[in-house]
DNA sequence: TTGAAAGCGCTAACAA
DNA sequence: TTGTTAGCGCTTTCAA
């Protein structure tokens, strides 16, 4: 940190020390130092020891740039499986297609299947598929299920697997990307505990309790809200079966039987319904709404007010990191940081309901 | 948006068509294409015609990875001013290391200039050094002054200047990276106004009268606490000079005199002081308090609940970002996609306090 | 076990 | 006005 101050890196030779410098000052052939680097066939021992020791000397790092250069020239294929017919993935796919853009160059090439039928028996043949086409890494949402699960495991063992979004525990994917849904439900409920201040009963709907983002959220959301000691929620999950039309009749329900109704908090699918009955109902002012994600008609109803506060998840990012981890994975061997890289719970009110994402770190413009 | 979903592709040819083979179609040598690209030196109006009109055909797109690799041959330096002794700049920082590191191979080297006098004059001293230097390009906070803006206008006609964190408006410099402070100010009103409920007055902090963004903070909590109606706002604005101890006594003394205090802002410096002041009053739980940014001390008081929630605007992206932006404006003629890229105004409570920023999309590992 | 040479796509200096 | 050539840093044959 102090070093990131101070450093003194103004030096002429940003671009370091190269391995044709490194062969000359150990006298031998830029080959020899490439197989001693890599390990790849045989090298002296002696030979292999002087060249490590300049390399430490001189600070020897590989140009990433060179690299790369090189490595395009056999193209690697991403397979990648998108649940069709999911707003979700409509926004994600955009941050997909410009990975896919920036990595071309790289020799990238993304393998789409889309899928509206969310199987586990569906998704484990269409990795019999990718596989059978010899992609070299996969990226997925995945289906929680045991026959998903063994597919995962005995494809990772040749390439590597990326969760985004919905991970797959316990298997041998390389790491997940997406979010933390307690956190994020927990994130909610805190939000909600302090604007109803222990006034009134708090609703929870879920768009489905087979949905274990749902059900996270929820569960988050409660724990949050209990720990603030007080708060009454109702017990039961209303199921709005990702229809804003039941959605709708919930909420009016709710609104008119719940006298003492302080706020609802919608998990998934159903926003807009919610939004829409909650309006209608001329109570919008009394109890508080919050949702999930930044659907269209969600984020309308956190500008009119009727919604307070919505909690995002940057599908963009959620599109585009998982080709960067696995190319950096597969052409420089770079590691992700960690096992699950959270992306953030990004708390949205009307005022900044149309911040930016990820699209501002790279050259997205909304044109494609 | 639909493209993204749908597109086919799954080309074989990912690295598409080269200028080698567009000189061979064509007909003429590689020289020649670049030239025609590029419009350096003659070349037959005919022959670039046809040139052109293959490239359109075949969809020819430089290659990046190509490009940055003969482009970091002539390597260039940005230069960084740097306001010393701001914990904000140590965050900062890391994004600069980040990108110092990841820029490197392509040839760019980081002058940095720091400073702890932050003067117009200082500055614009600063800025002719730089410039007797050669760098290729300059980032800075700007000192919002005529003398500053002069040297600014000057030097922008030769070399790039990109401003971070502070703007300076009505300059020439190439574009802006750092939070819209009204609509932050906005949304910590929005929030107040829906924990607070009307009940009680609120009173606003500011680090210093005269630092434009602790302003414009202010600015928008009022106005968003406004139009909710029925709120009141302390009309004072009560400065902390940025010190903790300060701030202690003010937030002792407002405690202690305003009966009815429902919520403390704190726009600027002073965090850790005005939460441990509510801490020791014992109303922690009764009265709200906001904050920006997430040092550590502020970070403790959102976990313990002495704070209710801070603003955070990632300093991890306004360090790295800019060298990003100007690398893609030198190396390949990219202007950046708006005059001002606004950073996102991150809403932090417990549960979210922690949330990983642009780090997660860097390699940035917390090693440096 | 090692060296020499070729090539990735792009640019630039030099010749023609 | 155009072609040729060399070279960026790295990897990968092919010879030795």
């Amino acid at each position: 940190m102090d070093e990131c101050l101070q450093q003194e890196s103004w030096r002429k030779d940003v671009l370091g020390v190269t391995i044709k410098q490194i062969a000359q000052m150990v006298g031998v052939s830029r080959g020899t130092v490439d197989r001693a680097i890599h390990g790849r066939g045989d090298v002296n021992p002696e030979v292999k020891a002087r060249i490590e020791q300049v390399m430490r000397e001189t600070g020897y790092r590989p140009n990433t740039v060179a690299k790369a250069l090189k490595t395009a020239q056999t193209p690697m294929t991403f397979g990648v499986l998108i649940p069709a017919g999911n707003r979700f993935y409509e926004d994600a796919a955009k941050g997909l297609c410009e990975a896919e853009e920036v990595y071309a160059p790289y020799g990238v090439a993304i393998r789409r299947m889309e899928e509206t039928e969310l199987t586990a028996v569906r998704q484990a043949e269409q990795l019999a598929q990718l596989e059978s086409e010899n992609v070299n890494g996969i990226i997925m949402t995945a289906v929680d299920d045991p026959v998903v699960r063994q597919a995962v495991n005995k494809i990772a063992e040749k390439i590597p697997v990326i969760t985004y979004n919905s991970d797959l525990t316990d298997t041998r994917r390389l790491c997940f990307i997406g979010q933390d849904h307690i956190a994020a439900g927990r994130a909610s409920g805190t939000l909600m505990g302090k604007m109803i201040r222990r006034e009134g009963t708090v609703a929870v709907l879920v768009g489905s309790k087979h949905m274990l983002a749902h059900l996270e959220r929820a569960e988050g959301f409660r724990q949050a809200l209990r720990e603030q000691g007080g708060n009454t929620v109702l017990p039961e999950l209303y199921e709005t079966h990702e229809s804003d039309g039941r959605a709708y009749s919930l909420v009016k329900w709710l609104v008119e039987t719940q006298c003492d109704l302080a706020g609802i908090c919608v998990t998934g699918g159903g926003q807009a319904g919610a939004g829409a009955a909650l309006a209608a109902s001329g109570k919008a002012a009394d109890i508080r709404l919050a949702c999930y994600d930044t659907l269209p008609e969600t984020i309308q109803h956190v500008k009119d007010g009727v919604a307070d506060y919505t909690i995002a998840q940057d599908p963009f990012l959620q599109g585009y990191l998982p080709v960067k981890i696995l190319y950096e994975y597969l052409a420089f061997g770079t590691k992700p940081k960690r096992e699950k890289l959270f992306t953030r719970i990004d708390i949205r009110v009307k005022d900044n309901i149309m911040d930016a994402g990820y699209e501002l770190f790279t050259g997205w413009n909304g044109k494609r």
